[in-house]
RNA sequence: GGGGAUGUGGUGUAGUUGGUUAACACGCAGCCCUGUCAAGGCUGAGAUCGCGAGUUCGAGUCUCGUCGUCCCCGCCA
């Protein structure tokens, strides 16, 4: 046997008895005679003493004196009081502690790489290498514990709502839109690739022509595109579906899954979630992803300057500006790199201006006439010690720009209170949206959500009319970062051609690549619609951390890598053989 | 693809305007030590400063390149 108790769970209820526990030494004092250890389990610590006038063994004494940090260790002991003024305040168990009778070295382990109750502060590469050692660290479970947690809660209570898990496959077919796909060969087919999937989206759809009526999944996701903070390549979706449904049931389902599974994070979610229009989003948070934990809106000024002889605003499609309460203490220095951070996301410039004593102090004092400065300044409701930062440029580009900075600026300032939760509904999204590199129409969210008009009102409008139809998609958002969205899917094989005439999808491409789809849709498929959510910045946010690597046992690095399997890796030329691949010759300019 | 930051014993850091034996803490090894919990004391080992080239009498320090890691833009929901 190898263990009665867990360390973390020995209390003082427990003096008295005979104990056995199991773990990691944590720490060892050595004192020669008298020898002191911290046994570390999966529940935390409990102090193990080892006294030698107790054990006559001259072999286990020694053997004691042997013991190392990490050494997997099976104790048998008494559990006991600690001396008086031997308390340890700092411990959980620091009441107590295990007097040894007999001890045994499971394992005995080479010195840890890094100190494991401070591996957060060492190189990421060094703890992604020895991963297995980074996760010994308490944090860094207890992240774990509550990625777990929240899992079983989810299942919990789409069990109750009676929703059905059903698994989908990881080898799929590649699908146009959307990211770049992951590619695995075909051995039985040379030539041919199976994709894995971004995200299981068709075969849920399919399941709900099937009548499975309400689908879940934990869904591994694969999106071959650069990583950032919060973007792995792999990543975990709670991917949803149900049939005979309309938006509404969506956020009621999500509403309550919400609340109950953010109670075992400590968090109480006020419902229903607020909703807000992508329109409105843009227009008073310039992001379709709105941190509602603090205020500072934006403001249009275009009306104001609309008489401007200033070119810069002439020219421009809209003028929209940001209060910064108090923001006329910025420095010369901040406000340079505010404007370099516009202009890296892709603005012209910003615009500045400080309400002060002489006015406004601003760059567009000698530009603007004094009337509309003072419009502006009522606008805004400017007072005394605030700031203003003005983006003229085009509206979706002005918008994102400050929202940008906006978001920045209320880190800066310490204006978020990092106990808030804000859940918020972002809706009524454009349906499509024109790119201009190539010239077409894309699907603002994926090809398959409905439209939130009729195929006859559809077939009636101009392009400019079609551009603004909105969508019945739904991005959940929380503290400003977008968790998760879905829609209310196209069920008719008419509207679904439709579209994706709108899209630019010709009839032989759409049967190529989603044949399946267009085949099932004229079986009887019912209403339907679902969501995902990401899963991982999911518990990002639960669990306060900055990076998604530290909510996933076994990240990537940037470059897409595994430092721990060294995965990529190449392989021997049967094995590509076998695939039908050759590898192309790599370029050799070695004799430049 | 672009911009930025960074790389010094096992780990975390220091290293002044380029100057000779690269410092400190933790860890590690040996010895001592019976109440510690960052145990303590003594002794010791361990880095040619990511790699390569260059400038220089002399490079951890300057220049260029390269590789890794991180952040951001593009890309991606």
């Amino acid at each position: 046997m190898f263990r009665t108790h867990y360390c973390g769970e020995v209390t003082d209820r427990l003096v008295g008895q005979d104990v056995v526990l199991s773990g990691w030494v944590n720490t060892r004092r050595d004192h020669g005679g008298v020898f002191f250890c911290d046994l570390r389990d999966i529940t935390g610590l409990v102090q193990i003493v080892f006294r030698p006038e107790e054990v006559e063994s001259e072999d286990l004494q020694k053997l004691i004196h042997s013991i190392r940090t990490e050494y997997v260790l099976r104790v048998e002991g008494q559990v006991c009081n600690r001396l008086e003024g031997a308390v340890n305040p700092n411990m959980n168990t620091g009441d107590i502690e295990v007097v040894i009778s007999n001890i045994e070295i499971l394992n005995a382990s080479k010195p840890p790489v890094f100190d494991i109750e401070n591996s957060r502060d060492v190189a990421e590469d060094v703890r992604l290498k020895y991963r297995y050692l980074d996760l010994r660290n308490p944090k860094m479970q207890d992240i774990f514990r509550k990625r777990s947690f929240f899992i079983q809660a989810v299942s919990d209570f789409l069990k109750k709502e009676r929703f059905m898990y059903v698994e989908t496959p990881i080898l799929t077919k590649s699908t146009p839109e959307g990211a770049r796909d992951y590619l695995v060969p075909s051995r039985v087919d040379n030539g041919a690739f199976f994709a894995l999937p971004q995200s299981p989206q068709l075969f849920k759809q399919l399941l709900m022509v099937s009548g499975f009526d309400r689908y879940y999944q934990i869904a591994k996701c694969f999106r071959d595109e650069d990583l950032r903070a919060d973007r792995q390549p792999e990543f975990t979706q709670l991917d949803i579906e149900m049939s005979f449904i309309n938006e509404e049931d969506i956020y009621d389902v999500l509403d309550r899954m919400i609340k109950h599974t953010f109670k075992d994070f400590g968090v109480n979610v006020n419902t229903p979630i607020p909703r807000i229009s992508y329109d409105e989003s843009m227009r008073r948070f310039g992001s379709d992803a709105p941190d509602l934990r603090f205020e500072m809106e934006l403001n249009d000024l275009s009306d104001i300057f609309i008489d401007t002889e200033f070119k810069v605003f002439q020219s421009a499609e809209v003028v929209i500006g940001l209060k910064v309460n108090g923001g006329s203490s910025f420095s010369r220095k901040d406000l340079d790199l505010l404007i370099a951070k516009a202009k890296d996301l892709g603005a012209k410039g910003l615009l500045w201006g400080k309400y002060t004593d002489n006015g406004l102090e601003s760059p567009l004092s000698k530009f603007e006439k004094p009337d509309n400065i003072d419009k502006m300044i009522a606008k805004l409701e400017m007072e005394k010690g605030d700031l203003v930062l003005i983006v003229s440029d085009d509206k979706e580009l002005a918008q994102t720009v400050l929202g940008a900075i906006r978001k920045h600026l209320a880190k800066k300032l310490g204006l978020i209170d990092d106990q808030d939760y804000n859940f918020v509904w972002v809706n009524d999204f454009p349906l499509l949206e024109y790119n201009e590199e190539e010239c077409r129409y894309f699907a603002k969210h994926h090809p398959f959500t409905a439209p939130n008009v009729s195929l006859e009102e559809l077939n009636k409008m101009s392009k400019d009319e079609i551009l603004s139809v909105k969508s019945r998609a739904y991005d959940i958002v929380l503290n400003g970062v977008e968790l998760g969205g879905g829609s209310i899917r196209i069920h008719n094989i008419a509207m679904q051609k439709k579209v994706f005439e709108l899209l630019g999808i010709t009839e032989s491409e759409g049967r190529e690549k989603f044949g399946f789809l267009l085949d099932a849709l004229e079986y009887g498929t019912p209403p339907h619609g679902g969501i995902a959510l990401g899963i991982d910045r999911l518990i990002m946010l639960a669990t306060k951390t900055e990076s998604i690597r530290d909510v996933i046992a076994f990240p990537k690095t940037q470059r897409a890598a595994c430092p721990l399997t060294r995965a990529p890796s190449h392989v021997d030329n049967t094995q590509l053989m076998e695939l039908g691949l050759k590898l192309k010759e790599k370029l050799n300019f070695e004799n430049e």
